[in-house]
RNA sequence: GUGGGCGUAGCCCAGUGGUUAAGGCGCCAGGUUGUGGCCCUGGAGAUCGUGGGUUCAAAUCCCACCGCUCACCCCA
């Protein structure tokens, strides 16, 4: 037997429920912040992604990458802003007054080993707000996530945010950092090792117990920032405080991908075992020149759906369940099923949602069905009914059935 | 990529070497003549993840692979 491929998944229709629920929210807030939708393909120019990483970073090497029929080397979507920003680029909506907002929400691949909140498709809500530097912006885009989240019923969140500088400041940074950690060079964990010639900035992420004080006593970014990023900085924890939203500043909090600059934040939720994020972004402010753009300053977010999921079922978060059909039609008889059939195409011209019996069930059986459809009414057509043009109209809660004319079920039925 | 736990019908799960693999949920059909939800009865549904090995005999022991899961790594 087939199975779905490892780290993907069915979503059936039970859990989609959350999947509507989550993105009736998206699409609602988008919209209020002036956020426009923009969705990119599934596959990417292997080329695009290399701008988001370092040569050996994870995520390159996580990637999807395949050659098509005429030798093209591509690769599935890994993340969505690098492809949000070709289609800036692509499309020239440079010219069209800055920033941009845009949102999407589109399927990532990633070949990593699964586990609880990580796959290797996942799907991300993400908004970008590009061609603007305003601080302004870096407090809107959090604001949005924000808000976004707490609006599904999700509690205890929290924020944290850090600034990891700019190309004129984040160098020394690194400079000093390697020179700090070069004196503890033998007690470092083996990752850190790696780290610690590959990319200084992820030493301060890491968990390792034995790293912990060598962290600890790290230099901090805040202290190495040019007065630019400074200013920045602090007008973003302004506008935050300003706009009621509540963070904690994270000296340690670097990002992966190799685009930020500047702002960088990630949201969890609070509770026992892991704490995985469920959103997390920041400013970057070089990747569409990198991407052979005009220099361009952008602020985005993203957050994974099937995270945001599994934090609504640990937190019990009652999300609507999906509409039912409004009524069945039961039949008994070649001549009945003539009838019902016609009904049930009627009802669904008149937008009631209708299921018509089919097989040859006897109508206790039809009626189970109704019944663990949950409608809220079953017609039944017999003999007798099609004989006077009639119908049993039933109340599935409360039992009560009359007979009524076939040509006024449509009508009773829109009414209720 | 590294390490731990697990893998029995659609779902939950009993069964740790020996006749036809148990139960619950769900599903299907009945409980007289055209009626659901409760109850009762019956039925269908399992190559016991896959492939090897040990043994007279394996769902039960061993190995490999696959998958799930948890932690690490990384990330949404």
């Amino acid at each position: 037997m087939f199975k779905a491929p490892r780290g993907t998944s069915d979503i059936l229709p039970q859990e989609k429920a959350y999947w509507r629920y989550i993105e009736e929210k998206a699409v609602y807030l988008c919209q209020l912040y002036g956020y426009q939708p923009l969705n990119t393909p599934v596959f990417e120019d292997y080329q695009l992604f290399a701008h988001i990483a370092p040569d050996g970073a994870d995520i390159i090497k996580e990637m999807y990458v395949f050659e098509d029929r005429s030798g093209q080397k591509l690769a599935l979507t890994a993340e969505g802003t690098a492809p949000i920003c070709r289609a800036y680029l692509e499309h020239g909506l440079f010219n069209l007054p800055q920033p941009i907002k845009l949102y999407y929400i589109i399927p990532a691949f990633r070949y990593e080993r699964p586990q609880a909140g990580r796959y290797r498709q996942h799907h991300q809500l993400g908004c970008e707000a590009i061609g603007d530097a305003d601080p302004a912006l870096d407090a809107e885009v959090i604001e949005l996530m924000y808000r976004f989240l707490s609006s599904l019923g999700l509690s205890g969140l929290f924020i944290e945010i850090n600034s990891i500088g700019c190309r004129q400041c984040q160098p020394d940074y690194v400079e000093a950092l390697k020179k700090y950690y070069s004196a503890y060079r033998d007690r470092l964990c083996p990752a850190c090792k790696i780290r610690l010639a590959r990319n200084p900035l992820r030493l301060l992420d890491c968990k390792e117990v034995s790293c912990q004080e060598i962290i600890t006593g790290a230099p901090k970014i805040t202290g190495y920032l040019c007065s630019e990023c400074q200013t920045h900085f602090q007008s973003v924890q302004k506008y935050l405080t300003e706009l009621g939203i509540s963070y904690q500043l994270n000296h340690r909090l670097v990002r992966g991908l190799d685009y930020y600059t500047r702002t960088v934040f990630e949201v969890k939720p609070e509770g026992k075992g892991v704490q995985i994020a469920l959103g997390g972004g920041g400013r970057y402010d070089n990747l569409i020149e990198e991407l052979g753009g005009k220099p361009t300053p952008a602020v985005g977010f993203a957050a994974g759906i099937e995270r945001i999921i599994i934090a609504l079922k640990n937190q019990n978060v009652i999300v609507p369940t999906l509409p039912k059909p409004v009524a069945y039609v039961a039949c008994l008889g070649t001549q009945a099923k003539l009838e019902a059939t016609k009904l049930v195409s009627r009802l669904r011209h008149q937008g009631i949602a209708a299921i018509q019996a089919t097989g040859d069930k006897s109508l206790k059986s039809q009626l189970r069905q109704a019944n663990s459809l949950d409608v809220k009414y079953t017609v039944i057509i017999g003999e007798k009914e099609v004989a006077n043009e009639t119908a049993v109209l039933r109340d599935m809660s409360s039992g009560e059935q009359k007979t009524v004319p076939l040509s006024e079920i449509a009508s009773l039925l829109e009414k209720r």
